[in-house]
RNA sequence: GCAGGUGUCGCCAAGCGGUUAAGGCCCUGGAUUGUGGUUCCGGUAUGCGCGGGUUCGAAUCCCGUCAUCUGCCCCA
């Protein structure tokens, strides 16, 4: 035998029971998107480099470390996307999709790729789903996005989840809430952090969340970024909290929240799990608006909202459950009866299944029926050699033992009825 | 990029320097040559992540390496 080849570090397989649970959140988290009108675009799984530096922004993490980026072929740069925004922002550039009637509402779902120390809930590549509208700037979309994101958690059993929410306000009264950060904490620079002593010069706002105590310590008493929010953003804001309000969602409001891309402007938003299982991850969903992403990428002017969904974990923290076992299991001493049961019961779209002996040679019945059980099946049926001399078929309950022998052409009017089509 | 933990059968896991490497699950065969879920019996690692070293002797100690986990940074 030769070597065996493992998978790279920070990929994993999702084997069976788990795709099981996956197909199960997928159809549940589509279903809550497609209720609010959102619809599906498929975008390539990488782009061109320059769309994400431009895109997410030089500055940011994302960029700077965590990219997969490699040259092809031809000496392209490629890299594996790392986020979803960037990819269908540059699709509906490319497709004219600025002509459509605004707000151009999409949903995307796929992995993506970030080179990162791998722990729990987070790998190097993750599955996100997301939704983008596009072409509305007024507070109510930003409200349905992050209702959409609250419905797709409560359809999934997620409970113990807080929305926290702010506004980082726009190129308008940023740079001046930056100022006044900057004037605020210039005299106690010497006692921060090297990475905030980097941000004070790069990035103010990311000092906020800063996770080092002694940075926090000093963060108190700062100006907050609400209270310096001009006047249009305000209103913005205002508009934003009184539409959540209407709708019974309780956003936390939280001044420190900036988010780690350079495109987002006025509102932010995290969905945050206290749940233990995620490890140090805590984050389940995030997103914001990015009213000049679109012109970034070299289109005009565009209001924009969306959110990205981590699916890994949401995964381990939902109720999502594994699928259940075939509604049939055919038994016989002969594989070809079997087979020919099994596909009739198929095609009226009752699901079966039936042994298929390592050996090529049919089992004993007394095994067959043992698979039958182990699958899960809700009924066994027999034909053995006596169901064959007389052209009948025995039918067994496998929860109540109960048996009983039909007319072999009464096989599929006996289910239909009483089996359902497959789960999932 | 940094800091720790762990690596024995497909999975969980005992062993902690001495001769044939427990056990459980799963899988598989049989008791039961036409009937499952319980029970009983049998089979399945010449091997202890990999490479070196110490030793009369190593899964057990040391070094390196790889993988994995946890945390930091950052993020979904």
């Amino acid at each position: 035998m030769s070597e065996l080849i493992g998978a790279p570090r920070g990929v994993y397989d999702i084997l069976p029971e788990e795709a099981e649970q996956w197909q199960w959140l997928e159809s549940r988290l589509k279903h809550v998107i497609h209720l609010a009108a959102y619809r599906e675009i498929r975008v390539p799984i990488f782009e061109n480099t320059d769309l994400f530096k431009r895109g997410v922004g030089e500055t940011t993490d994302i960029v700077n470390k965590e990219m997969y980026t490699f040259l092809d072929k031809s000496d392209r740069s490629i890299t594996l996307r790392p986020e979803g925004t960037a990819g269908v922002v540059r699709a509906y550039l490319s497709n004219g999709m600025h002509r459509l009637t605004p707000p151009v509402k999409l949903w995307y779902f796929g992995p993506m790729f970030r080179y990162e120390r791998t722990q729990a809930g987070r790998q190097r590549q993750f599955h996100q789903i997301g939704i983008e509208a596009l072409g509305s700037s007024g507070p109510a979309i930003d409200a349905e996005v992050i209702l959409i994101a609250n419905d797709c958690l409560e359809a999934v059993g997620i409970k113990d989840c807080r929305l926290e929410l702010n506004s980082i306000g726009c190129t308008d009264c940023r740079p001046r809430y930056r100022d006044l950060l900057r004037q605020t904490l210039e005299p106690k620079l010497p006692l921060l952090c090297e990475d905030c002593k980097e941000r004070f010069e790069r990035n103010p706002l990311r000092m906020l969340d800063c996770k080092v105590e002694t940075c926090q310590a000093q963060f108190v008493n700062l100006p907050s970024t609400i209270a310096e929010l001009c006047q249009p953003c305000k209103e913005h804001w205002d508009g934003l909290l009184s539409a959540l309000e209407q709708t019974g969602l309780k956003p936390v409001l939280n001044d420190r929240l900036v988010r780690g891309l350079d495109y987002y402007c006025r509102t932010v938003f995290e969905f945050i799990t206290t749940d233990k299982r995620l490890g140090a991850q805590s984050t389940v969903c995030a997103g914001g608006r990015y009213d000049y992403l679109i012109e970034t990428l070299g289109g005009t002017r565009t209001p924009a909202i969306g959110w990205a969904m981590g699916l890994e974990r949401v995964r381990i923290i939902s109720d999502a459950p594994s699928g259940s076992g075939p509604s049939v299991f055919a038994v016989s001493c002969d594989e070809k009866a079997a087979l020919s049961i099994a596909t009739r019961l198929r095609r009226e779209g009752i699901s079966c299944d039936l042994d298929f002996a390592p050996s090529g040679k049919p089992r004993g019945l007394g095994k067959q029926m043992e698979k039958a059980n182990k699958t899960g099946a809700r009924f066994a049926v027999i034909q053995g050699e006596d169901e064959l001399a007389s052209n009948t078929i025995s039918i067994k309950d496998m929860k109540s033992g109960e048996q009983t022998r039909i007319p072999a052409q009464e096989l599929v009017p006996f289910f239909s009825g009483k089996v359902g089509t497959p789960a999932n």
